[in-house]
DNA sequence: CTCGTCCCCTGGGAGC
DNA sequence: TGCTCCCAGGGGACGA
Protein backbone atom coordinates (compact mmCIF):
# COMPACT_ATOMS: atom_id res chain seq x y z
CA UNK A 1 0.00 0.00 0.00
CA UNK A 2 2.44 2.62 0.97
CA UNK A 3 4.77 5.43 -1.00
CA UNK A 4 5.88 8.55 0.64
CA UNK A 5 1.99 10.10 0.98
CA UNK A 6 0.76 7.11 2.90
CA UNK A 7 3.80 6.41 5.38
CA UNK A 8 3.40 10.51 5.74
CA UNK A 9 -0.56 9.89 6.82
CA UNK A 10 0.36 7.02 8.80
CA UNK A 11 3.09 9.07 11.05
CA UNK A 12 0.32 11.98 11.55
CA UNK A 13 -2.22 9.25 12.48
CA UNK A 14 0.01 7.90 14.70
CA UNK A 15 1.37 10.94 16.34
CA UNK A 16 -2.13 12.51 16.86
CA UNK A 17 -2.73 9.82 19.24
CA UNK A 18 0.11 7.88 20.29
CA UNK A 19 3.11 10.74 20.88
CA UNK A 20 4.59 10.67 24.28
CA UNK A 21 2.75 7.31 24.90
CA UNK A 22 4.35 4.67 27.75
CA UNK A 23 5.07 1.29 26.02
CA UNK A 24 2.92 -1.24 27.30
CA UNK A 25 4.31 -4.30 25.82
CA UNK A 26 5.56 -5.08 22.64
CA UNK A 27 4.54 -8.70 21.25
CA UNK A 28 5.69 -10.20 17.82
CA UNK A 29 3.95 -13.37 16.75
CA UNK A 30 5.88 -14.14 13.15
CA UNK A 31 9.67 -12.60 13.31
CA UNK A 32 10.42 -13.58 9.20
CA UNK A 33 9.52 -10.81 7.56
CA UNK A 34 11.85 -9.27 4.69
CA UNK A 35 14.14 -9.55 7.12
CA UNK A 36 14.27 -10.94 10.51
CA UNK A 37 12.93 -8.80 13.24
CA UNK A 38 15.20 -8.46 16.12
CA UNK A 39 14.25 -10.45 18.99
CA UNK A 40 15.22 -7.65 21.35
CA UNK A 41 12.45 -5.38 19.70
CA UNK A 42 10.32 -6.44 22.78
CA UNK A 43 12.91 -4.75 24.95
CA UNK A 44 11.38 -1.14 24.23
CA UNK A 45 8.80 -1.84 26.06
CA UNK A 46 9.12 0.52 29.31
CA UNK A 47 10.36 3.19 26.87
CA UNK A 48 8.09 6.39 25.77
CA UNK A 49 7.07 7.22 22.33
CA UNK A 50 8.91 10.49 22.09
CA UNK A 51 7.89 11.08 18.52
CA UNK A 52 7.16 9.54 15.04
CA UNK A 53 8.98 10.42 12.22
CA UNK A 54 9.27 9.36 8.23
CA UNK A 55 12.10 8.92 5.57
CA UNK A 56 11.79 8.28 2.16
CA UNK A 57 8.93 5.10 2.60
CA UNK A 58 10.16 4.26 6.19
CA UNK A 59 7.87 4.88 9.42
CA UNK A 60 10.61 5.87 12.54
CA UNK A 61 9.60 5.59 15.53
CA UNK A 62 11.83 7.07 18.28
CA UNK A 63 11.63 5.70 21.43
CA UNK A 64 13.50 6.78 24.76
CA UNK A 65 14.31 4.32 28.19
CA UNK A 66 12.98 0.61 27.75
CA UNK A 67 15.49 -1.90 28.63
CA UNK A 68 18.27 -1.53 25.46
CA UNK A 69 21.65 -0.15 26.20
CA UNK A 70 21.01 3.03 23.89
CA UNK A 71 19.28 5.66 26.05
CA UNK A 72 17.01 6.39 22.81
CA UNK A 73 15.90 3.86 20.18
CA UNK A 74 13.98 4.28 16.50
CA UNK A 75 11.94 1.69 15.33
CA UNK A 76 12.75 1.44 11.49
CA UNK A 77 9.77 0.17 9.52
CA UNK A 78 8.67 -0.53 5.94
CA UNK A 79 5.49 -1.55 4.78
CA UNK A 80 6.53 -3.29 1.59
CA UNK A 81 3.51 -3.99 -0.93
CA UNK A 82 1.16 -4.76 1.48
CA UNK A 83 1.82 -3.73 4.77
CA UNK A 84 -0.64 -1.95 6.96
CA UNK A 85 -0.81 -0.14 10.80
CA UNK A 86 -4.20 0.04 12.69
CA UNK A 87 -4.87 1.95 15.97
CA UNK A 88 -6.72 0.84 18.89
CA UNK A 89 -8.16 1.76 21.92
CA UNK A 90 -7.78 -1.18 23.49
CA UNK A 91 -5.55 -4.30 22.75
CA UNK A 92 -8.03 -6.49 20.46
CA UNK A 93 -9.15 -9.81 21.52
CA UNK A 94 -8.15 -11.13 19.04
CA UNK A 95 -5.86 -11.01 16.23
CA UNK A 96 -5.98 -11.13 12.05
CA UNK A 97 -4.16 -13.64 10.15
CA UNK A 98 -1.09 -11.24 9.30
CA UNK A 99 -0.79 -8.93 12.59
CA UNK A 100 3.22 -9.17 12.74
CA UNK A 101 3.77 -6.94 15.65
CA UNK A 102 1.90 -5.41 18.60
CA UNK A 103 2.57 -2.69 20.18
CA UNK A 104 0.76 -1.86 23.67
CA UNK A 105 0.79 1.56 24.67
CA UNK A 106 -1.01 3.36 27.81
CA UNK A 107 -2.42 5.84 25.18
CA UNK A 108 -3.75 3.07 22.97
CA UNK A 109 -2.48 -0.23 21.02
CA UNK A 110 -1.38 0.07 17.12
CA UNK A 111 -0.76 -2.86 15.03
CA UNK A 112 1.46 -4.24 12.33
CA UNK A 113 0.32 -6.56 9.85
CA UNK A 114 1.51 -7.36 6.41
CA UNK A 115 0.41 -10.32 4.06
CA UNK A 116 3.00 -10.53 1.71
CA UNK A 117 5.89 -10.07 4.33
CA UNK A 118 7.27 -7.58 2.06
CA UNK A 119 8.05 -4.94 4.59
CA UNK A 120 10.55 -5.25 7.49
CA UNK A 121 11.34 -3.70 11.04
CA UNK A 122 14.32 -2.83 12.78
CA UNK A 123 15.35 -1.51 15.46
CA UNK A 124 18.32 1.23 15.95
CA UNK A 125 20.48 3.53 18.68
CA UNK A 126 18.95 6.63 17.53
CA UNK A 127 21.98 8.29 17.08
CA UNK A 128 23.64 5.80 14.58
CA UNK A 129 20.05 5.94 12.76
CA UNK A 130 21.35 7.45 9.29
CA UNK A 131 24.15 4.80 9.24
CA UNK A 132 21.43 2.02 8.99
CA UNK A 133 21.78 -0.57 6.01
CA UNK A 134 18.17 0.65 4.74
CA UNK A 135 18.45 4.63 5.02
CA UNK A 136 22.13 5.39 4.36
CA UNK A 137 21.99 5.47 0.46
CA UNK A 138 18.50 7.49 0.09
CA UNK A 139 17.84 10.10 -1.62
CA UNK A 140 16.57 13.78 -1.16
CA UNK A 141 13.01 14.00 0.19
CA UNK A 142 10.93 15.42 -2.84
CA UNK A 143 8.94 17.83 -0.66
CA UNK A 144 12.18 19.65 0.69
CA UNK A 145 13.31 22.83 -0.14
CA UNK A 146 16.33 21.06 -1.76
CA UNK A 147 14.75 19.14 -4.58
CA UNK A 148 14.76 21.72 -7.42
CA UNK A 149 14.19 21.56 -11.16
CA UNK A 150 18.05 22.14 -11.12
CA UNK A 151 18.72 19.28 -8.26
CA UNK A 152 16.66 16.75 -10.38
CA UNK A 153 18.42 17.61 -13.83
CA UNK A 154 21.92 17.24 -11.81
CA UNK A 155 21.39 13.69 -10.98
CA UNK A 156 19.46 12.37 -13.83
CA UNK A 157 22.03 13.81 -16.14
CA UNK A 158 24.01 11.16 -18.72
CA UNK A 159 21.20 8.54 -17.38
CA UNK A 160 20.40 6.04 -19.90
CA UNK A 161 17.73 4.24 -18.02
CA UNK A 162 14.02 5.76 -18.80
CA UNK A 163 12.84 8.49 -16.23
CA UNK A 164 10.10 6.14 -14.81
CA UNK A 165 13.14 3.85 -13.54
CA UNK A 166 15.23 7.00 -12.84
CA UNK A 167 12.16 8.54 -10.56
CA UNK A 168 11.72 5.15 -8.77
CA UNK A 169 15.36 4.79 -7.75
CA UNK A 170 15.20 5.67 -3.94
CA UNK A 171 19.13 7.06 -4.19
CA UNK A 172 17.84 9.57 -6.56
CA UNK A 173 15.28 10.32 -5.09
CA UNK A 174 13.22 9.27 -1.69
CA UNK A 175 9.75 8.02 -1.35
CA UNK A 176 8.45 7.91 -4.56
CA UNK A 177 6.47 4.71 -5.62
CA UNK A 178 4.82 3.30 -8.70
CA UNK A 179 1.78 5.41 -8.53
CA UNK A 180 2.79 9.12 -7.86
CA UNK A 181 5.19 8.45 -10.59
CA UNK A 182 2.94 7.98 -13.05
CA UNK A 183 0.42 10.67 -11.52
CA UNK A 184 3.58 13.18 -12.11
CA UNK A 185 4.67 12.20 -15.36
CA UNK A 186 1.43 12.63 -16.58
CA UNK A 187 1.08 16.21 -15.27
CA UNK A 188 4.08 16.83 -16.16
CA UNK A 189 3.54 15.81 -20.10
CA UNK A 190 6.08 13.64 -19.90
CA UNK A 191 6.90 9.99 -21.15
CA UNK A 192 7.60 7.08 -19.13
CA UNK A 193 9.89 5.80 -22.05
CA UNK A 194 11.73 9.06 -21.91
CA UNK A 195 15.51 8.94 -21.41
CA UNK A 196 16.54 10.37 -17.97
CA UNK A 197 19.25 12.31 -19.31
CA UNK A 198 17.28 13.52 -21.79
CA UNK A 199 15.49 15.75 -20.09
CA UNK A 200 15.36 19.27 -20.38
CA UNK A 201 15.78 22.05 -17.35
CA UNK A 202 12.25 23.02 -18.19
CA UNK A 203 10.89 19.93 -18.56
CA UNK A 204 13.09 19.04 -15.15
CA UNK A 205 11.75 21.68 -13.25
CA UNK A 206 7.82 21.10 -13.79
CA UNK A 207 8.14 17.55 -12.90
CA UNK A 208 9.75 18.77 -9.84
CA UNK A 209 6.48 20.88 -9.38
CA UNK A 210 4.10 17.76 -10.61
CA UNK A 211 5.93 15.70 -8.10
CA UNK A 212 5.64 17.78 -5.10
CA UNK A 213 1.73 18.49 -6.38
CA UNK A 214 0.80 15.28 -6.51
CA UNK A 215 2.19 13.77 -3.19
CA UNK A 216 1.20 16.85 -1.22
CA UNK A 217 -2.63 16.53 -2.44
CA UNK A 218 -2.76 12.91 -1.71
CA UNK A 219 -1.21 13.94 1.87
CA UNK A 220 -4.44 16.53 2.39
CA UNK A 221 -6.31 13.97 0.91
CA UNK A 222 -5.22 11.33 3.57
CA UNK A 223 -5.54 13.72 6.60
CA UNK A 224 -9.15 14.30 5.47
CA UNK A 225 -9.49 10.50 5.91
CA UNK A 226 -7.46 10.60 8.57
CA UNK A 227 -10.17 13.27 11.07
CA UNK A 228 -12.52 9.43 10.99
CA UNK A 229 -9.91 7.05 11.24
CA UNK A 230 -11.47 6.13 15.02
CA UNK A 231 -14.71 5.20 13.31
CA UNK A 232 -13.84 1.67 12.19
CA UNK A 233 -11.24 0.03 11.94
CA UNK A 234 -8.71 2.61 12.12
CA UNK A 235 -6.45 1.68 9.08
CA UNK A 236 -5.30 4.00 6.65
CA UNK A 237 -5.74 3.54 2.92
CA UNK A 238 -4.80 4.68 -1.03
CA UNK A 239 -6.87 7.64 -1.88
CA UNK A 240 -7.48 6.09 -5.18
CA UNK A 241 -10.51 8.09 -6.39
CA UNK A 242 -7.78 10.95 -6.60
CA UNK A 243 -5.55 9.17 -9.50
CA UNK A 244 -5.24 10.54 -12.91
CA UNK A 245 -4.12 7.78 -14.93
CA UNK A 246 -3.25 5.27 -12.42
CA UNK A 247 -5.37 1.89 -12.94
CA UNK A 248 -6.89 3.59 -15.64
CA UNK A 249 -6.46 1.38 -18.77
CA UNK A 250 -8.59 2.30 -21.26
CA UNK A 251 -10.60 5.13 -19.70
CA UNK A 252 -10.46 8.56 -21.72
CA UNK A 253 -7.42 10.93 -20.86
CA UNK A 254 -9.03 13.57 -18.71
CA UNK A 255 -6.48 16.18 -20.18
CA UNK A 256 -6.50 16.17 -23.64
CA UNK A 257 -8.78 15.33 -26.31
CA UNK A 258 -6.97 12.91 -28.02
CA UNK A 259 -8.88 9.76 -29.58
CA UNK A 260 -6.80 7.11 -28.02
CA UNK A 261 -7.10 6.30 -24.21
CA UNK A 262 -4.83 6.05 -21.11
CA UNK A 263 -2.53 2.96 -22.04
CA UNK A 264 -1.01 0.72 -19.88
CA UNK A 265 3.08 -0.76 -20.69
CA UNK A 266 5.41 -2.91 -18.56
CA UNK A 267 8.16 -1.99 -17.49
CA UNK A 268 10.88 -3.89 -15.47
CA UNK A 269 7.91 -6.05 -13.95
CA UNK A 270 5.60 -2.81 -13.23
CA UNK A 271 2.82 -1.58 -14.91
CA UNK A 272 3.11 1.91 -16.19
CA UNK A 273 -0.26 4.17 -16.86
CA UNK A 274 0.01 7.12 -19.42
CA UNK A 275 -1.36 8.84 -22.08
CA UNK A 276 0.79 8.55 -25.31
CA UNK A 277 -0.47 11.88 -27.24
CA UNK A 278 -0.26 13.98 -23.63
CA UNK A 279 3.41 12.84 -22.66
CA UNK A 280 5.68 12.87 -25.06
C1' DC B 1 28.85 2.92 -10.79
C1' DT B 2 24.62 1.51 -13.57
C1' DC B 3 21.53 -1.39 -15.78
C1' DG B 4 18.39 -5.22 -16.32
C1' DT B 5 16.32 -9.58 -14.43
C1' DC B 6 14.72 -12.44 -10.95
C1' DC B 7 12.79 -13.21 -6.67
C1' DC B 8 10.74 -12.90 -1.92
C1' DC B 9 5.13 -13.97 -0.29
C1' DT B 10 0.08 -13.97 -0.06
C1' DG B 11 -4.41 -12.76 -1.67
C1' DG B 12 -7.90 -11.06 -4.85
C1' DG B 13 -10.19 -11.12 -9.12
C1' DA B 14 -11.02 -12.87 -13.85
C1' DG B 15 -11.93 -16.64 -16.68
C1' DC B 16 -13.05 -21.34 -17.42
C1' DT C 1 -17.30 -24.11 -5.91
C1' DG C 2 -12.82 -24.74 -7.48
C1' DC C 3 -9.03 -24.61 -10.32
C1' DT C 4 -5.40 -21.69 -12.88
C1' DC C 5 -3.44 -17.62 -14.24
C1' DC C 6 -2.35 -12.83 -13.74
C1' DC C 7 -1.73 -8.97 -11.06
C1' DA C 8 -0.42 -6.06 -6.95
C1' DG C 9 1.54 0.40 -3.53
C1' DG C 10 8.80 -2.48 -2.95
C1' DG C 11 13.35 -3.30 -3.08
C1' DG C 12 17.46 -6.39 -2.43
C1' DA C 13 20.74 -9.74 -4.73
C1' DC C 14 23.22 -10.80 -8.61
C1' DG C 15 25.50 -10.80 -13.05
C1' DA C 16 26.88 -8.23 -17.28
Amino acid sequence: MPELPEIETIKNGLSQKLNGALIKSIKVRRYDMRFPIPQNIIKLAGGKIVSFDRRAKYLLINVSGGQLSSKENTIISHLGMSGRITIFDTVPDEFEKHDHVIVETDKGTFVYNDARRFGMMDVAASDMLTQHKSLKNIGIEPLSDGFTGAYLLDVLGGRKSNIKQALLNQKLVAGIGNIYVCEALFRAKVSPLRAAGSLSGSEASLLVESLKNVLNEAIESGGSTLRDYKKSDGSFGYFQHKFAVYGKEGEKCPNCNCKSSIKRINQSGRSTFYCKNKQV
